[in-house]
DNA sequence: TATGAATGAGGCTTCATTCAT
DNA sequence: GATGAATGAAGCCTCATTCAT
């Protein structure tokens, strides 16, 4: 084990946590059973991160940032609205296949994490409703509500991510990111 | 507090838990949390439940397996692929309406009680997948993977209700519930 | 089940209580243990007894003094010293045969009760010893410490009762009381 | 309290539990009680054992084989089997001796920590047994059931190891050590 | 920096006993 | 007399965090 200003204990720890919050969940994952799936003392933990809360929260933050921000700069090319929709989701499913286990601790585990973030930070949710709502705006999509439309974008896509979690689906959504574009074109236009 | 055979102790106790464990989550509530709601000893709840898994089990098989009797019946009508999914949606909507917490918790946070269920056992999924897979067989529907299917008809509902829940829609789904069959029926139908 | 007057359920639960007592020990049984055991309410047994405590004393108490009495009468015949170890000897090992259960409460289960009889209370114990003490006295015995003949005696049927019950050797003590009346009048003369 | 790696708490843990066993019984004993003895807090102790339970078959396990092959080592010197018989009740009187609180402990708290041992274990219950099956065998001993002989030659021994807790006889047995030997030898003779 | 024993709060559960019915 | 829900104390154990080494 490395014990030098350029290892990489942190980056374990955190990686190594993300493993283990996505299969069991945060609270039933002790900071004993992730000091042990690093190979470190519990001490040595802290020396990382103040507290464990401290810890699912830099695991979050960065990550969700990320994803958010590779997603905002998919959704701001001067492109067409489906174009955009498209791009979207395929930057989630591009998310999902490369580490389903990150994409489900940023989707589904992190528990109360959203709320801390600061009301303005764009997120995968918010930059989908930007999307959605200018279009609507611009006569480009349908007249309708523009945060149920993007629920129905976001349940296309998170839908599958969790059947592909419980091994219901393939575990990997990229063959099926056309068929997901499809059906999301046509959930946000059947409005009757 | 009354002690007699007519106290209905144990609803309220499962009643008190499944808002908190909606709220919460189900590691998050402890039994101190939960008697406390009840306004009852930690002692008393043992009178009605064996342990603490055995009231999360008990509040999720019960209400579990009446959702999805009821969704199973109707999906046994003897109608048209549109209208059973038409109804089925409408059934999800309802329960959600009725008591959005129960939903949520069925749905949501029931964390791992799924896999107690004997394997068979009819669950809002299966239902959903036979009426599918059934409809695509019979070429009611395009040709498609009902699985997949399934997940996006279930996308169309579950996402707006946890959009529900985190108040970026309104509380009540009823009021969009055609939106949502149009949807769901325009994803399950795009298939090029 | 009787609810009148002349019912029996103090009795089942006195015996109820010894079975429990001696195949797992006083501590390791429960009142609900008990009652259950018996097919009453838990608060029904406080109409027979006092607490918990009282129950042990009470079931302790009655067996252990009768037994007592009944050697100290086998004790007080006009016979020779080795008449009377003898009769004593059988004395326990038809107490022993007749419930092995009771006898092992009595003899090895009873926690603390002992210290709570009267200092002058005839036990086992001490009427063997005065018997012993006697005789040595008159020198029908040989010279020794009269309690350590005592616990020599004693050994010779207790050790084989604590075998009996571990299965070492047949439940029934009774075909072999003549070889432990041998083995204990040869252990007390055996000094040199 | 130190915090340092050569602490002996652990040893201080198992030391107190045997005496605070030894004198209450297990179930008497809480952890509570125990750590207090040692002076630490209740956490401490799980930091040295898994449980309660874990802690009281260590405490068992350690001592009981060491006495166990003690005896087993006295027992197959070359040599006759009054001898050996002799070797083996100075054994026992020593451990004793050395260790009351130990000896009852293991010979008579330890409750069910006995059916934990792998079958085929030597315990000081065997390995007399061994011994004077072999005797009795080999005509050296009058024929008779070796396991009563082994109940006898063990009363001999234990009944005063009781009575010398109880303050019945001297607390120490290595004055009466010839005289319990002598009293065996006869016991196990005594075949009419 | 790392270690892991120690802490103290809190978690789940059992239990003897009480008491309204 | 009987019932069994309720109590409150106590029991065993886990856990995030601290700190001497």
């Amino acid at each position: 084990m490395p014990r030098h200003p350029f290892s990489n204990t942190r980056e374990r720890i955190e990686e190594a946590s993300i493993k283990l919050f996505a299969s069991r969940g945060i609270a039933e994952t002790s900071v004993r059973d992730i000091t042990r799936a690093v190979g470190i003392s519990e001490g040595a933990l802290y020396r990382h991160f103040e507290s464990k809360e401290d810890l699912v929260w830099q695991a979050f933050e960065r990550n969700y940032t990320a994803f958010a921000s590779e997603l905002d700069s998919l959704a701001s090319q001067p492109v067409s609205v489906k174009e955009k929709i498209s791009a979207m989701i395929r930057g989630f499913v591009r998310a999902h296949d490369e580490n389903p286990t990150l994409f489900n601790f940023l989707v589904f585990v992190q528990h109360g994490q959203l709320a801390k973030l600061p009301a303005d930070t764009p997120t995968p949710v918010t930059v989908m409703r930007r999307v959605l709502a200018r279009a609507i705006e611009h006569r480009e999509l349908p007249k309708q509500d523009p945060d149920l439309a993007t629920a129905l974008v976001l349940g296309t896509v998170l839908q599958p991510a969790t059947f592909a979690a419980y091994g219901r689906i393939d575990a990997k959504l990229q063959p099926v990111s056309d068929r997901l574009i499809s059906a999301a074109w046509a959930a946000v236009n059947a409005v009757h």
